[in-house]
DNA sequence: ATTTGCTGTTTGATGCATCATCTTTCTTAT
DNA sequence: ATAAGAAAGATGATGCATCAAACAGCAAAT
């Protein structure tokens, strides 16, 4: 039942044998960063079991733990949906970046290595030349490691694990309206590149709370309007 | 297997029905902020779900979930464990802590009624008396709801949500040292009242951050001394 | 005495049958 | 035609059998 490791003599058996449960978890956690799921979609555990060709354990596992995150909602004993964003607790979710995005960033002026500072240009590098294809699967993918990356830098694993249950929240709203923000949802990228590379926590911290304000608020403009009409 | 439930006819069918699994969830979770593991203790599925008297499916979706929080660790493939607060993490969380609870005094202090002082009021007082009694539980719950309460009272769930869980991340270190600290912990706490209820959310921060940086030290202290010894 | 190898045990992962509810659909009486 | 009610279906929760990996003893070899 478990085991159909084909498992060539030849790899090293160097990372850890992930669970069945573990990558049902990195895809489902994945689809709902990227928008797969649209915000009141219901999910049922039966169907996804189907769709991922494994028996209902894995993808029960997988989805306790996304609703112990916060990134599904259990509307009744029986009904799992993605979660529908209000105003409110995007703007409550948006303070506490504020704050801990700050504190990243602040800390990674103090800690950047020059290979983590060539990093950040990379991926600025990167993500204006998918903005410009108009990949915007690509783009939003590289914004979300932009920001963690900050957190890497900082060497701050549980602030990095706090952020990450935050995007799985946000997900399904950022990706329904990355396009519309364009270049300017990584306009201010460049001002954090530069604090990092001068070691300036408090020019850091500025920047990524203009970022985090100014992208917010068109996020935010479409929320309100979308929630008005409903 | 499932229903047992011995619902009397009397009782409003007024909360919803909490699944086993929520219950073991609940249990675990209380008993982890209680400091009733000592770090690095082992936990089997078999062991607990014998102790609680349930099958393995309610323990193991617990444990998952904990997990999940980062309350317990999985060390190996088959090894669940009470997480080993480092100092270098210790000192993270505190970081964390610091602003967003610095973030939850500040809006509370914006927002709270007088009912709201009132029962901060109370939690201070009901928490002075336990610890003239030395019933050390009762007052290291009680300090916990009145850092919890700042947040609800400033109406902010996700960042309850986050508190919650650097709590039980925290729970096997604080309910080991809290004793050490006596009235220590609380005394920043008459601080924070104050603010809230002259409605001064600069003070409120300010108190917020002195109490557990100063609390906090304490416990860091006591966890570099015994790191080091090791 | 220490290492090596075999064997039984422990343990989380996986699959699955069944249950209690909740929904949906169909029936039937008015 | 409408509404009350019954039957059928759907769905997460629970319990449990079984698996493979890890582990612990223990014996044999040097």
């Amino acid at each position: 039942m478990a085991g159909d490791e084909v498992q060539s003599d030849f790899t090293l058996e160097t990372l850890a044998r992930e669970s069945l449960g573990d990558t049902v978890y990195t895809r489902l956690a994945e689809a709902l960063i990227k928008g797969r799921f649209a915000p009141d979609q219901r999910l049922t555990i039966r169907d996804l079991a189907q769709s991922l060709g494994t028996s209902v354990t894995p993808v029960r596992d997988a989805i306790l733990r996304l609703i112990q995150d916060e990134g599904l909602v259990q509307r009744s004993a029986r009904e799992v949906r993605v979660p529908i964003m209000t105003p409110a607790r995007y703007r409550e979710i948006r303070q506490i970046r504020l704050k801990l995005e700050g504190l990243a960033a602040r800390e990674a002026a103090l800690k950047a290595t020059p290979a983590d500072v060539a990093r950040l240009a990379g991926l600025i590098a990167s993500n204006e030349r998918e903005i410009a294809g108009k990949n915007w699967f690509e783009a939003l993918d590289l914004n979300q490691t932009f920001h963690f990356a900050l957190a890497e830098i900082a060497d701050m694993a549980v602030l990095r694990g706090i952020l990450n249950r935050l995007w799985l929240q946000m997900g399904p709203l950022i990706a329904e309206s990355y396009q519309a923000g364009g270049r300017l949802m990584i306009e201010h990228h460049y001002a954090v590149l530069r604090a990092v590379e001068a070691r300036d926590p408090d020019a850091a911290e500025q920047a990524i709370v203009d970022d985090i304000s100014e992208a917010g608020q068109i996020i935010l403009d479409r929320l309100v309007a979308r929630s008005a009409a409903a």
